[in-house]
DNA sequence: TGCGAAACTATACCAAAGTGTGGGTTCGAC
DNA sequence: GTCGAACCCACACTTTGGTATAGTTTCGCA
């Protein structure tokens, strides 16, 4: 099921090309042609067969067939949304059509090759993938890291951090809040440690990745 | 060649489809089936008697058919970008295929139609186009009154304005600058005024629009 | 019941920011 | 040559922001 064969260099952060293919031999051809270009693949039979054999932890990206036994290979990208992955998608079909290929796109598919197709331009598309991806993590792991910043904040934190990103003076967020121009001084020091912003501008821009 | 035929409220404002097709036919029944839904249309049989007779600067979209008489309707949509043109794209085609249909979605169409299809699936897509057209041009004279106040500044308030969005304090900007405090202090001034930012918050934001 | 976290307040003090007035130089345009 | 724009500096002052210390109250939870 898993016929995975690793190029020499490979840890968990290296990035890997899942390959999704009901068809044996186009399987191995895809892993092959991975290998020679030393990227890692690691091939499935079906949707389900990676979900259950992988958790897609590792950067990189997904290469599927758009008819899929059991699953399409559209809602299988659905799904993946749904789950929080946001793993990048080529597809590849042999029988697509133009709705088919645009339903695709519009969910952020990287690209929708049509069968039969050039070698480079599968590593093309996956090395367009690879980028979003990186740039996705990228992304995310700001966002998280100042997310679990935000965590700390006490409700008070909250309201008076939301205050000065607005651009509000102390003594009107006292006022807004109903508490004494010191409190939000208190709070104010509290919201720069704990988010640990240097400056106004930097807690802006934290504060952007929060949804404002 | 220009057979348009306005719905009863229009306006310079008032989002206008631009249909672009050889078939003389499927102009019409086109123009027809938005007046059915109040919604002003200009039909053109070519790319080029499109940009010979509008300046495109009413806020709507672009309906066209990928095989035009000239140019191709993906040259013509890349073409429209080059001219600095953001107007949504829409393609109908009848002899579509995959590549196409993916170099069209990946330089940015909100569709991509392939005939025969339903009334209502266009009236769907103008929709879409229509409410990212009002988006972008949003965006777009949000960028265009900050970069407009921007040019006021001269070359120091430019550096202090860059300083103070990196969260700097004036000594700091200064020293970086070689020259005294105060002096500091009277270009922030200056910058807070002419981008009549109230706030550092203020300011950020509007800093950030100009790239930083 | 007692303990800790959260929230609030005050006094005091210092640092940073902002404003106004007044004055200086350089440089290019009219 | 003079006029204005851009740039610079200083003194004096006010406002705002930030910190530290010390104490009170409320509330949930062990």
């Amino acid at each position: 099921m898993n016929d995975a064969r690793r190029p020499a260099k490979t840890s968990s952060d290296t990035p890997v090309v899942y390959v999704v293919d009901d068809d044996p031999s186009i399987r191995e051809a895809l892993v092959d042609l991975f290998l020679s270009v030393q990227t890692e693949a690691q091939a499935f039979e079906s949707a389900q067969a990676l979900l259950d054999n992988s958790d897609l932890k590792r950067p990189g990206c997904i290469l599927l067939d758009v008819r899929l036994p059991g699953a399409n290979g559209l809602d299988f990208q659905l799904h993946l949304e749904k789950l929080g992955n946001q793993m990048p998608v080529i597809f590849m079909t042999g029988h697509g059509d133009i709705p088919m290929t645009v339903r695709a796109m519009k969910a952020g598919a990287v690209d929708f090759l049509a069968k039969p197709f050039r070698d480079q331009d599968i590593l093309d598309a996956v090395a367009v993938a690879f980028q979003k991806d990186r740039d996705l993590r990228q992304q995310s792991a700001a966002n998280g890291a100042v997310t679990e910043l935000a965590k700390t904040l006490t409700r008070r934190e909250h309201e008076v951090m939301a205050a000065v990103v607005q651009g509000l003076m102390n003594k009107q967020i006292a006022f807004n809040l109903g508490i004494s121009e010191i409190t939000v001084k208190l709070h104010r020091g509290n919201v720069m440690r704990k988010m640990e912003a240097r400056s106004v501008a930097d807690l802006v821009r934290k504060a952007e990745l929060l949804g404002l």
